[in-house]
DNA sequence: CAGTGGTCTAGACCACATC
DNA sequence: ATGTGGTCTAGACCACTGA
């Protein structure tokens, strides 16, 4: 075998063997594999929703058995980065269609429906300078600019959730008009679709608070209730923090359910 | 191959090929070997800690190729019952020793050192009738008698999080005595130990509260107070709901956190 | 040193989806 | 009919562990 590298296409990123670094396993081909399969992702060459070379041609391209490229495609379906159907190949994951949509939004009502499932209100959506908190947790200046959301879910028409969402303009340009005009349900797909950003993990800090005039006003409850906090930082695939977002919720019939297995 | 079952142990379970039904790829060798390490661990063949029969072994004794076994056993790794040690062995998962342990705690101090370091004060621990919420969740009977904890964890002195544990003495017996007797940081390891219970899931449910004149006197604070109350079922590796626990804790220096990837 | 799990290969057959 | 991913085999070499 001549661990031929990937050549061609105008997307064509990085050969395997390219640094004089591949000693023998120094890390193993199939990490290496599914390294460069990510790069090659996220650098547009297949598009969410797209379907992948298959496996042998795959294994073509890179001068290796069709078993070492299956290993890595394994771990990015484990991760959730493509999904896998036999008869038809392998797919970028994408935020539509029916590979677990909503993924991330764990809130329940406590007759077990997810709160997701019924459109959020737009209150507001405009430009506006990123709060301390979103700044630190985006990496981004402390008075950068950011498209600033406004939502709000009901739950059998009472107001239940406020949700603050910010996202860099650096990294969106234009996502406030994007926003604005679609006031889409999932953000997420939004973000794919027009920027190719696909979140693929969030990191959700938890705590009460009593309700404040703004919260009180909103959900129509009295100041100093009891309201769970989430703050949550979105990253994308490639690691980079996209969404900072502060959800308040009212939980006297709501709960945020946690499996954890593993 | 002859497809050889796993025979001459007192704790032989079932051979694979038991039931008339393993017709060509009814499920996959690899699933079918699954499920029979997972009741063989069950059935206390290797208990937490013991290390497995090699890859080798287990082939010879299934009478299937490695790669088939490894595949197997490859999906308890994952899935947390199993740990892998290049040139040792597969031992199976203890909350004992450095798998891990405490994996389902997610308290955080803000300032990132985990809230489980500390061990916690046994405040109380005696026989009881069960919570309604407790029975359900524990599928034993409304009156039902279980063992009963109460705990309080500190931070810098000042208590932050109470514990209230449910355990069925009818899974248990005689558990109130242990934890009595040995008032254990992890009550996840003295099940292990005493009743070769392994924890693998917890589900937890979360809301925000006001602070009732229980939890006012606990937690030395005023009544009234947001507080965060996490109510946890953890199950054994049978599936069965083995643990019933309300935690509340107050969140002005301390958060949960959730990292969602996948 | 022998034994373990980790990686890699090259082949085979299967169920499934699409045309 | 063709091509896909899913399963299974049988061999090889490697790095690491422990006696």
């Amino acid at each position: 075998m001549d661990r031929a590298a990937v050549e061609g296409g105008p997307h064509s990123v990085l050969p395997i063997g390219a640094s004089g670094l591949d000693s023998p396993m120094a890390m193993p081909l199939y990490l290496q594999v599914k390294s460069h399969l990510i790069r090659r992702i996220l650098v547009g060459e297949w598009k969410p929703g797209e379907v992948l070379p298959s496996e042998m041609k795959l294994a073509e391209g890179y001068g290796l058995s069709q078993g070492t490229v299956r290993k890595a495609i394994e771990e990015l379906a484990v991760e959730g980065l493509v999904s896998r159907h036999p008869g038809r190949g392998t797919f970028v994951t994408s935020h539509k269609g029916d590979y677990r949509p909503f993924r991330f939004h764990l809130f329940y009502s406590d007759l077990g429906s997810r709160l997701v499932e019924v459109a959020p209100d737009y209150l507001s959506c405009s430009r506006s300078i990123a709060s301390p908190r979103a700044a630190q947790a985006l990496q981004i200046d402390l008075r950068a600019e950011v498209a600033e959301v406004l939502r709000v879910r009901r739950q059998d028409g009472a107001p239940v959730m406020t949700e603050n969402i910010m996202i860099s303009t650096e990294l969106c340009p234009g996502i406030e008009t994007i926003l604005q005009d679609e006031k889409p349900a999932s953000i997420y797909l939004a973000l794919e679709q027009h920027y190719n950003l696909l979140i693929v993990r969030v990191d959700e800090r938890i705590r009460a608070r009593a309700a404040s005039a703004e919260d009180a006003r909103l959900l129509q409850l009295p100041t100093g209730t009891p309201l769970l906090e989430v703050e949550r930082v979105a990253f994308s695939l490639g690691g980079e923090p996209v969404e900072w977002r502060l959800t308040v919720c009212e939980t006297s019939h709501t709960h945020y359910l946690n499996q954890i297995s593993g």
